[in-house]
DNA sequence: GTCTATAGAAGGATAGAC
DNA sequence: GTCTATCCTTCTATAGAC
């Protein structure tokens, strides 16, 4: 087990590299090396060269993360409950790896979006299962679906701008801040407050 | 004036590029043919190279959407319609250049927060800067000091967060949604209702 | 201050032996 | 499936003429 298939171990760093440095700061060289592959297996299993291997990337990590998200705010004793905790728990994450685990797309996203197609393409059906995944947590609560949708796409936003500023300045601050009133706004949508 | 500055133009096409491109992916043989400017010229005004020049335009590109912020932000009736007012014309903005102008500073902010320290600080001092420009418009509003530092707090997450979901997806849908929850939260702050 | 040429490294990608 | 060698491009940076 000590060696796990080399496709395997491909995806897994080159996961690792585009969460910490991003899609450009993440040399094929580079992903070679952590994996312990070489070019000619890159190759064979992603023809389609870096862009291919990054499309399945960003897929894979992007449902990793759904299902981290819905077991952690799905597991709590309610929906905004839940939702502090992926805040804290992510605040947690980062402050232990120095900084430098956060969102596993958020980079990428941003560096493609108006460069590469594809790519772009893989990030925002990302993002809408994100929003699909976590609003079917809210309706499941009781919230209509509409409002459901925008809350998650509320909560979403405000985590993903929260790890630019927590990344930026090193501490946890906006994460913490962002979780807190993020929970806030669940909760208003659970006693039925508008707006 | 058709001739402004070389170095003025140097700052501005590279600030363009950081927007919509990154750092890694704005080459400086890009900066230097957009600039109508020679390699020649890049280093003789930046000696230290891309990093100098990157935490030029870093602190001039936060300076610059400080103050439009603060034009927008404080110049609306009051600061809660302003936060709407700016999430809006953000959108507006997006929406006109083919999602390309978002926010200046934050892909680069991702991209160099693992790998170049001078870079990182520069942007960490960047949202302080706003967190701060963005609290004192609270604060002056007669909200307390670290509320209204925790409100700048999550109005800027809260738009980064949107700035990357609406451009990945090429709709204005999470800038609408975070620009009319960003507006509530302070609204109920003026209002005087707890978090 | 500006320009051109070029160095030297790193980028992605490919071919062909094994 | 794996490996190595290599191609071609792009990158940042520098030297030296003007």
């Amino acid at each position: 087990m000590a060696k796990a298939d080399t496709k395997e171990r491909i995806l897994e760093v080159t996961a690792e590299l585009f969460q910490r440095y991003g899609y450009n700061g993440s040399g094929l060289k580079q992903i070679v090396t952590n994996a312990n592959a070489t070019f000619g297996s890159v190759y064979h299993f992603f023809p389609g060269g870096k862009q291919q291997l990054g499309v399945e990337v960003l897929r894979r990590s992007g449902q990793m993360y759904l299902e981290l998200a819905e077991t952690i705010v799905g597991g709590a004793s309610d929906v905004a409950t839940g939702v502090r905790h992926f805040f804290l728990g992510a605040a947690e994450v980062l402050r232990q790896t120095g900084y430098l685990d956060a969102c596993p797309i958020e980079t990428v996203a941003l560096e493609v979006a108006s460069t590469n197609e594809a790519l772009r393409q893989a990030t925002a059906d990302v993002f809408e299962s994100w929003i699909t995944g976590i609003g079917a947590l809210f309706t499941a609560a009781g919230i209509g679906e509409e409002k459901a949708r925008d809350l998650a796409i509320v909560v979403i936003t405000a985590i993903e701008g929260a790890f630019v500023l927590s990344r930026a300045a090193r501490t946890t601050e906006a994460l913490e801040r962002a979780g807190t009133y993020a929970a806030a706004i669940v909760q208003a949508a659970l006693d039925g407050i508008e707006p």
